[in-house]
RNA sequence: GGAGAGCUGGCCGAGUGGUCGAAGGCACCUGACUCGAAAUCAGGCAUACCGGGAACGGUAUCGUAGGUUCGAAUCCUACGCUCUCCGCCA
């Protein structure tokens, strides 16, 4: 959520900047509201007072003058039935306003580059090289399939299209990558975080999936209504809601691993085959509470850290910088990390890290205090995925596949798996 | 799911209709004392918004939302959460 003050203050550069997402973007009677809000609060801030000065006085004449009282409680019935009436209002314009703050996203930062959509992101560095295949590649549900350890089609019997089960060493496989990584990274500082996968609506408030994108969560009926989390961001960042950290104990790193569910509402007829997007899937997640000076310094830090992953897995990648157009709502930058896929012969996101400045600390009331005795003031939140564990599994089937249709397990792993070195049909 | 107790500032805790933004303590900051520190003493110390150059003033906030009242931390209603006991359960 952007600062009410500052969009009123710099509306028409604010809805510039904002338009360089694309998209529609209606902030409808915004400024009209903001003044009627102000109008309101010095009306009854007035009133107030009167009211508090006529209540200091009644104290007195309670017991001196009865009839002074009388006249007195006559009026302030009045004067308290019109606070009432412009409190109402009050709350009535209060919330059309947040109405249209909790859906605008975040203004990109000014090293962003603008752009309309994915075509315009810039590649920033790349790491290693497509693997040399001498055979057609396959994909990585054929790769699945034929080894026995993937099963889309009992999946469906059993949950509906875009789930699956993994079996055998795959299973195994994708369990090993979860240790694997956050073994990686809580040597760097990352605290180990298994987070609930349930959250309550104003938890995902926090982090910005609503009110906006409600169709693409899964949400649980009776009472208090639920929804399963569509990435552990959502819970760790909110983690420290409504709290105020010390500035000394900043940045805070944290590493979690979840399931993670999405509708995926929208998307029908996309990647319908295979992994790459399901109902469910597991991802490593890692998020950062740090300072404003220092954010985007640390987005460099994490992005790194994701990559880190895929050179110890020898995985193919690039890391993109996305465009304002391609950007996520709470984001004010973002890196996309995409790793090669031989069997579909294209570059396919497998981390997305993100600044997300103070846009998610002002929702969830995440602020730290500098030093002692300073103004608690907003921090920023980052997170990214560290990694997509599911498109992971991906990436090592077809990367390291074999003629044969058999896998090796990338040397890293190995001892993940219980010695085990290559994946053979069961 | 049933019964009971509770929810007050960064923390602990007093406060049952006006004198309460809220005693006292801890923590923290400043000053005195000290070579320095501890101890002690004095003072300060919530957040947000509005007005003001500032000093400062105003308004709101005692789990949340309503209600009663001229006036609510205090009374009433609902809800949420925490703790204890019982039941059930991986």
């Amino acid at each position: 959520m952007l600062d009410l003050k500052y969009v009123a203050q710099n509306f028409d550069a604010v809805v510039a900047r904002l338009q360089s997402r694309g998209g529609s973007l209606d902030l409808g009677p915004f400024k009209s509201l903001v003044s009627e809000r102000r109008d309101l609060y010095v009306a009854m801030e007035s009133l107030s007072a009167r009211r508090n000065t006529a209540n200091e006085e009644m104290k007195r004449k309670a017991k001196e003058d009865p009839a002074a009282l009388e006249a007195l409680r006559g009026e302030m019935r009045t004067v308290s039935q019109t606070i009432k009436e412009k409190e109402a209002r009050l709350k009535e314009v209060e919330e059309e306003l947040s109405r249209i703050l909790l859906v605008i996203p975040n203004i990109p930062h000014e090293s962003v580059p603008v752009g309309g959509g994915a075509e315009d992101n810039v590649q920033v560095r790349s790491w290693g090289e497509k693997p040399n295949l001498p055979f057609t590649p396959k994909q990585h549900f054929e790769l699945g399939e034929k080894l026995g350890m993937l099963d889309f089609e009992r999946a469906a019997k059993v949950s509906g299209s875009r789930f699956a089960f993994y079996k055998g060493a795959l299973a195994r496989l994708e369990r090993a990558l979860v240790s694997f990584m956050i073994d990686v990274h809580t040597p760097k500082g990352y605290v180990e975080m298994l987070p609930p996968y349930l959250v309550l609506r104003e938890t995902m408030m926090g982090t910005g999936q609503l009110p906006k994108f409600e169709e693409d969560a899964f949400k649980t009926v009776g009472e208090p209504e639920r929804f399963l989390i569509p990435t552990s961001e959502v819970p760790v960042t909110n983690y420290h809601a409504d709290e105020i950290l010390d500035g000394d104990q900043l940045p805070r790193k944290y590493c979690a691993f979840s399931p993670c569910f999405r509708a995926e509402a929208g998307s029908a007829g996309k990647d319908t085959r295979g992994l790459i997007r399901q109902h469910q899937f597991h991802k490593v997640e890692l998020v950062k509470f740090a300072t404003p000076d220092t954010s985007l310094d640390e987005l460099e830090k994490m992005t790194d850290d994701a990559c880190d992953i895929l050179r110890r897995l020898g995985l193919h990648h690039r890391v993109m910088l996305l465009c304002t157009g391609d950007m996520g709502f709470g984001a004010r930058k973002t890196y996309d990390i995409e790793v090669w896929l031989p069997g579909q012969g294209t570059y396919r996101e497998i981390s997305s890290c993100s600044d997300c400045g103070d846009f998610q600390a002002r929702r969830a009331k995440i602020r730290y205090r500098a030093q002692k005795g300073d103004k608690p003031q907003l921090l920023h939140t980052l997170n990214g995925s560290g990694l997509a564990v599911g498109r992971t599994t991906i990436a090592i089937l077809e990367n390291y596949q074999r003629e044969d249709g058999s896998i090796a397990i990338p040397e890293a792993l190995v001892p993940y798996m219980g010695g085990l070195k290559e994946l053979r049909p069961m």
